[in-house]
DNA sequence: CCAGTTTCGATGCACTTGCATCAATTTCGT
DNA sequence: ACGAAATTGATGCAAGTGCATCGAAACTGG
């Protein structure tokens, strides 16, 4: 340490704490959030995220989809295709473009975002909400904030 | 809405905030580092997990490193026995108990583990360092430190 | 000491993910 | 307008994950 002509960029002693703690976190979190859930015979996360996207933007083409929630594209492709299985999601034809598809959620979709929404809720709370104070969620949005993005090329 | 019996616990926007940018940063920070892993030939962190783990703690049983990483235990029992098949591995008979087994780093093992460090290091450096001061770092730690744990039942 | 219970670690099976690649379009350069 | 290149979305196959369950060894109360 303290090596005056450093050529190796090792990240000091606190961006490495916060490194392991945002994957700890995000472990203990996340699989909190699953599990509740999962214990109330909802679907996963990931299954939300979708039809929120979509309720708040309107039908939107898989690639656009891709695009807002970072998925690779063959797990979206096959996630869209799961989805439309189980009634949530309905295919629409594309008017411009007749590669592609729109995509929407049907009224069993919406019913089910609904559904799993107060479930989710609590879990959040019970995650991040009584753990941290609200001036303390802000800073840890603005800092995460900070990682998760702007990407630069 | 807007229900005045509210026993809804829905948490605040702050909170909802920082839950969807640990989501967020998670995601977008651990895809940059397992992209530089891979990109360099390099094995998944959760090899260097286990390894580091190891090499800090001395030879563990299957279940002790399951409660250090927090992995399911099927999940664990494969990821060893590919890392044992990839020679990175050893297991060695257990004094005081025969059902187990205890799980050592090879040398060829803590070769890879060191390998792995720079371009780990530098990854960590990309996807935090760079976007957060020292400060913030610190901060950030002590934050997701509290989401991280400890647990209550 | 012995049956019943608990803990440890492995595994069969179904499902999901990652990778490479494909076919069908659309877009671009000329 | 035409052929080359890029984009969109799907898919075969190998590998990883989740769930339930298993056999084996270790504890437990009597």
């Amino acid at each position: 340490m303290s090596n005056p002509t450093r050529i190796d960029p090792t990240p000091s002693e606190a961006i490495q704490m916060a490194w392991a703690r945002l994957l700890r976190a995000h472990q203990v979190a996340l699989g909190l959030v699953e599990t509740r859930l999962k214990d109330a015979g909802l679907p996963a996360l990931e299954w939300y995220d979708v039809l929120l996207e979509l309720e708040r933007q309107g039908p939107l083409r898989p690639r656009q989809l891709q695009a807002e929630l970072l998925l690779p594209q063959y797990n979206l492709s096959r996630l869209l295709e799961r989805m439309v299985d189980a009634g949530l999601l309905e295919r629409r034809p594309c008017p411009d473009d007749a590669r592609g598809h729109l995509v929407a959620p049907t009224r069993r979709g919406r019913g089910v975002r609904r559904r799993m929404w107060p479930v989710y809720a609590a879990a959040i709370g019970e995650a991040v909400g009584e753990r941290v104070s609200e001036r303390e969620a802000a800073q840890l949005a603005e800092l995460l904030g900070r990682i998760a993005g702007p990407r630069r090329t």
